[in-house]
DNA sequence: CTAGGGTGTTACCGGTCTGTAACTTCCTGA
DNA sequence: TCAGGAAGTTACAGACCGGTAACACCCTAG
């Protein structure tokens, strides 16, 4: 009841949808279970009957968020069927929408800051799921007749990572306000090449 | 005793250098500032005499943390008098040494991903030190001869921004690795124009 | 109709967190 | 020598944390 998540689905998935919007907004630390679930309409034990620790839904959140990011290509994939080059197009403007004014970055990323134990569980996800998207940028790159994918796939990963995390400390009008002039131009380049 | 920190410092000046290692490794959520005064070997009541609050503290560090990265500047004058593209070839190649194999990146960065409340009193101190940082390097373009200094500035604090974000996420043999050859391609580009 | 599983409720455990109070000890400077 | 302030010590308050136990409920499948 008056809650804002999807009204009437199984516990499970209001939980797991719950704590993806909280983890994002408050960060990992900042929100309890106790919280997550009664946002969510539910309780602790209907919880931990479903995930077996706090650590297990942190996985599962990401894993969540990373497969609706991978989605997205499939969109990419589907307006612009074959045309590699338009994909990258594509790719660099879904980019830029992510750079909106208060957006919070990337969940990944942002779980990488927080939980700095070096043997947490989520870490070895967090670093699957960002090889996995690292590949796809380069195979797109690739695709697209581009020679140095790899260094220009590196390229624009980076540039938006630090896009979404400078938004973060100096806001939307900072360098990251430049960023599909930057991409653009270096698409422009390494195809020129 | 047996504590890696200045041995016999002032209290004050104990408790901020190992509050800035400790946030730094641990995060700022990490860490509480029991473990802070044990580590610098004296105990809450004193910090408590020293920083008002947490929060203060953190504010603080950051600002020593600024204060220490403000330092290196002043070495590439001094290495370099009056040649600033070399300057700016030295602040790549010290950028690049930020990018070590477990690297915990920018510790304005990580507080603003952790420090999620908007009002926080750390995010505007945040904001402050990065624009000024900013400016900096933006003015260091400029002086060496660039055109479009802002522009080159600033791609290149996102490819720093994210290259030491995407240290803590996938690690050293990441996109980051990449690092100099972008940056050093980058200003010759800009150079060439 | 009934049995059983998913769910809700309440209470609790042990631990940690920021921050404070009251008191003692120690060192320094006049 | 002695006064005063800085620092250490111990204990505590009040809140929150992740996680569990025991029990009541309800809805549905057989």
């Amino acid at each position: 009841m008056a809650d804002g998540v999807a009204e009437r689905s199984r516990p499970r998935d209001r939980i797991l949808e719950t704590a993806q919007d909280m983890f994002h907004k408050h960060g990992i630390k900042g929100v309890g279970v106790d919280a997550i679930t009664e946002a969510a309409g539910t309780n602790k034990m209907t919880l931990y009957r479903h995930f077996e620790s706090k650590d297990e839904l942190i996985i599962e959140c990401l894993r969540a968020t990373a497969a609706k990011a991978s989605r997205i290509w499939d969109e990419f994939e589907a307006k612009h069927p074959g045309d590699k080059l338009a994909q990258l197009h594509a790719w660099v403007h879904k980019a830029s929408e992510l750079l909106s004014a208060d957006s919070r970055g990337c969940d990944m990323a942002n779980a990488a800051v927080e939980l700095t134990e070096t043997d947490h569980p989520a870490r070895r996800v967090i670093k699957e799921l960002k090889e996995a998207q690292r590949e796809k940028l380069v195979a797109l790159c690739r695709d697209a007749g581009i020679g140095q994918a790899e260094l220009l796939a590196d390229t624009l990963s980076l540039l938006l990572e630090g896009a979404r995390v400078s938004m973060q400390s100096v806001g939307a009008e900072g360098p990251s306000a430049q960023f599909v002039r930057m991409a653009e131009s270096l698409i422009a380049s390494f195809r020129a090449r």
